[in-house]
RNA sequence: GUGGAUAUAGCUCAAUUUGGUUAGAGCGUCGGACUGUGGCUCCGAAGGUUGCGGGUUCGAGUCCCGUUAUCCACCCCA
């Protein structure tokens, strides 16, 4: 016991990789029939791609970045969100020129340098969808469908979509504006972390937990919506109801990325702790601009798949079974050996699932860990078969054995499986 | 970065009101009962520097200090 796992860092068992396995297909199927792509980047990026992309007035820019100087004295930074790489390499690729519309998801893992917790680690595992090339309300949708329906299909319950609006260039900064106008004379009254926030992005002094019911007479965001903003909210909200995906208006939901414009969103959990979002996103309309791009809209989000894990597992999720091991081959002696070794192979170019004995026990452990493994069948080799050449096939439910000669064994096999 | 709780066998936990001498159990592992037949039952075995370092004491798993890690919450987010 002598190293462990870096803090924050956690390994996934071959007891429990199926899991991972299941939520990992699921996703991939559902992100496909939605028209995504996989994209993969590198985990590491330059890293002013984050100070400039994601925003370095963002907790995670300032303080939660594993970033480091390489060989080459180039500063380098583990990714700690999907959306900047992602951005850079359709730009980098002209994928945007390509063609007009990107729709590509991924499934990676972020890095993050946070005070481990429930729900939370240092490297964890982000599936995101994005939408680069498309203002469309319809693109805002087609990602939260995507999460939403992935979610659903994994068997989550308890689900709730949070939907605001973030206003654009044009009509934020008046409202940012009136909000801190509003917010100035009450700082005194407020606690500690509105006045941090205030000073960093007036607009999460909102959703503080502590004073947020002082609030109640703040001016909202919808008042002072340019009249493209308010289309598209209102367009969003339509077409979420045209495919019967429940929300909640939360005018509070700001979120700590500096990008967003117009559409923000999150789906909590109510199978989770504190740390309840399964995910997250919203719309980036100036991002690829800022990126050095052409200005290009896009709309997406991120998801934690350990949440995810953790949620099924707290809510009581079942999830379809591993595959069950079709035969375990129980030998005794060298020349069976060599026999359950030829066997065992021949079994596994049909297409069975099939384990043979590696530690050299008795017949009893051998059928022991057969069971164990809950083997459908054992192919018992031993002396007595070998003089007979034939092989003794037991049946590990019904209790029954018979022998076969070497040859029919397979077709027996073929035979019982239907 | 802040706060609280916790740390004993592979896992989950015991160890007496206020310290007392060979640190126990269940599960799991291995073996036996059954010399070539799993699950159930019974018997047995292996497995511990009580996270680490100091201190108090005749004596520390137990009390004190430090440290590291884990868990939970804040902050923030996935």
């Amino acid at each position: 016991m002598r190293f462990r796992a870096v803090k924050g860092t956690s390994d996934v068992l071959p007891g429990e990789s199926w899991r991972w396995q299941y939520v990992e297909s699921v996703i991939r199927q559902q992100a496909e029939r939605f028209g995504f792509k996989e994209i993969r980047t590198p985990i590491f990026e330059e890293t002013a791609l984050f100070v400039k992309g994601t925003g370095d007035t963002t907790d995670i820019v300032q303080k939660e970045m594993y970033t480091f100087t390489d060989k080459g004295q180039r500063s380098i930074t583990l990714r700690p969100e999907g959306t900047p790489p992602v951005i850079r390499a359709l730009l980098e690729h002209n994928l945007l020129k390509e063609s007009q519309l990107a729709k590509v998801y991924y499934l990676a893992p972020m890095f993050r340098y946070e005070r481990p917790q429930a729900g939370r680690l240092r490297q964890h595992t982000q599936f995101g969808a994005e939408i680069v090339g498309s203002a469309a309300p319809q693109a805002d949708v087609e990602v939260i469908a995507l999460l939403f329906f992935t979610l659903q299909e994994l068997g989550l319950a308890g689900l709730k979509l949070r939907l605001n609006t973030l206003g654009c260039p044009k009509c934020r900064p008046q409202y940012r504006e009136k909000l801190v106008e509003y917010f100035r004379p009450k700082l005194s009254d407020l606690c500690e972390f509105c006045n941090d926030r205030f000073a960093r992005n007036p607009l999460r002094v909102l959703d503080c937990k502590i004073d947020q019911n002082k609030f109640d007479d703040a001016p909202e965001m919808g008042q002072f919506l340019c009249a493209e903003c308010h289309e598209h909210f209102r367009a969003v909200q339509d077409n979420l109801k045209a495919i019967g995906i429940p929300f909640v208006l939360d005018k509070k939901l700001v979120r700590g990325l500096d990008y967003y414009t117009r559409t923000a969103f999150e789906v909590v959990s109510e199978h989770l702790g504190a740390q309840d979002a399964l995910g997250g996103g919203g719309r980036y309309d100036g991002l690829a601009e800022d990126l050095g791009g052409d200005p290009t809209p896009g709309v997406g989000f991120g998801s934690g798949i350990e949440r995810y894990l953790l949620a099924m597992k707290n809510q009581g999720v079942k999830i379809p079974e591993e595959k069950r091991l079709d035969i375990f081959i129980a030998s005794m002696g060298n020349e069976a050996r060599l026999k359950g070794m030829e066997l065992c192979l021949q079994l596994r170019q049909k297409g069975y699932i099939c384990e043979q004995e590696l530690l050299d026990r008795s017949l009893k452990a051998q059928l022991r860990e057969a069971g164990k493994l809950n083997a459908r069948y054992v192919a018992l080799i031993g002396e007595d078969e070998i003089r007979k050449n034939v092989v003794t096939l037991k049946d590990m439910d019904g209790h029954s054995q018979q022998e076969l000669p070497f040859g029919m064994m397979i077709q027996q096999i073929e035979k019982l499986k239907k």
